[in-house]
DNA sequence: TGTACATCAGTGAACGCGCGTTCACTGATGTAC
DNA sequence: TGTACATCAGTGAACGCGCGTTCACTGATGTAC
């Protein structure tokens, strides 16, 4: 809209949004400031009163695709039934995003670190295992760290999936792939006996972000309910 | 050795070392021929006697790194106890590797292809899940595709903690991490009730490479038994 | 409603950089006789 | 054992390229009066 204007209107948003498909059509890398300028009508420098760097840039995109994945997340979720078809739901979606945007989903699982976002994929999965738990479907004592188990077999085949390193003859069988996996590791979770040393729990840029400004609330940089 | 001689010997794995070093020291992105070319003492058009160029370079560098995990993974996996011990000493050694070389395993596991190259990790995993059935660990019905999942899972938390995704304190914790995934996996799959249709069973370019090497054995162009 | 002016958001030329690759070349090696 | 010569594996200068970033600038916007 309103091309030709000296003032763009949006700049911010466009330059987003032209990097993210640069990075759709090349991959990953296959993108630069100077080239997502072109493709939105400006020159190369306009970009730097909107960004301090090309990382800048870099970071603020993989934002918005962490939120973007989470919302896509906790809507196929919750068009699922109640138990463990939610979190089977969740990797279900979770590969299926992976599959459908190959260097989108290389980026967001890049060596960046995720500022507290919110919403985030980590708390969507997280809310569903506590889901789980409340109704029996999962014991308490494993439940601490489960999402770090379960985020990693979905993650894994994402990866291996949108890389190639794996294939499948459609996308039904994907789908089929990611219910097999998540599933498994929800009922060998279910299995486990924990003594009292029980499993190490991960910690995440988010966690700890949540963390952070749960010690500190005043000085929280972006509250997790915005 | 022999510094200042006209010829230098073994050009071609000078330069897959130096291109390994700098990829270890400044990530899978950081390295060029001239800067791998430099480290050797060599001009950079010298690599084009032993290389097509930078891609086949970094080709002959990921079939190298494929290989060498793959003796990783026999090794420690050989040092195990017969049984489920043995396939999670493969989760636990598969983390470890990604874990020390973070960038290397991100090579690895980046969007290239892995030619048929031995031995091969899925092998390694696949000969392990195999014995299993054969142990009466798991029931033969499951075996059809598990190394698929058990690679998702594995793989999936060695990316996560090599890009700082998870994080844990200390290797040990790193190590538990990958048993309780590992083990969930397997208890997971051992719970499967297997209909008729079954799972659907992934390909891989290895998998797909063997299958060729089957079909056409004179033409094979690299033996899975070298 | 009209004007002055500060601020904001663009321009476009230029910078230095490191890159992969090519080319004509040359020094070292090894084989044939 | 000695010489001629083909082949191999280097050199180093040059190429064109696209990049991120800077700079002095200018056109558009919006606020104060």
């Amino acid at each position: 809209m309103a091309a030709g204007r000296y003032h763009h209107g949006d700049l911010r948003t466009a330059l987003l949004d032209a990097a993210e498909e640069l990075i759709r059509e090349k991959g990953a890398d296959g993108w630069s400031l100077r080239e997502a300028s072109v493709r939105v009508g400006v020159s190369p420098s306009a970009a730097y009163h909107h960004f301090d760097s090309r990382d800048s840039l870099m970071a603020a995109l993989h934002e918005r695709l962490l939120v973007r994945l989470a919302e896509r997340l906790s809507r196929d979720v919750g068009r699922a039934p109640e138990g463990p078809p939610r979190v089977i739901a969740y990797g279900r979606s979770y590969v299926r995003w992976a599959v459908e945007e190959p260097a989108v989903a290389g980026l967001a699982g890049g060596g960046r670190r995720a500022a507290a976002v919110s919403p985030h994929p980590h708390d969507v999965l997280a809310a569903e295992l506590d889901r789980l738990v409340e109704g029996g479907h999962l014991p308490a004592a494993v439940r601490p760290g489960a999402e770090f188990v379960v985020w990693a077999a979905v993650h894994g085949l994402a990866r291996l999936v949108a890389d190639g390193h794996m294939r499948f003859d459609g996308a039904e069988d994907v789908d089929r792939q990611a219910e097999r996996v998540t599933l498994a590791v929800l009922n060998g979770l279910a299995l486990e006996q924990t003594g009292d040393g029980a499993w190490p729990v991960a910690r995440s840029p988010h966690t700890e972000s949540l963390a952070r400004a749960r010690t500190a609330p005043g000085s929280a940089p972006a509250s997790p309910r915005g």
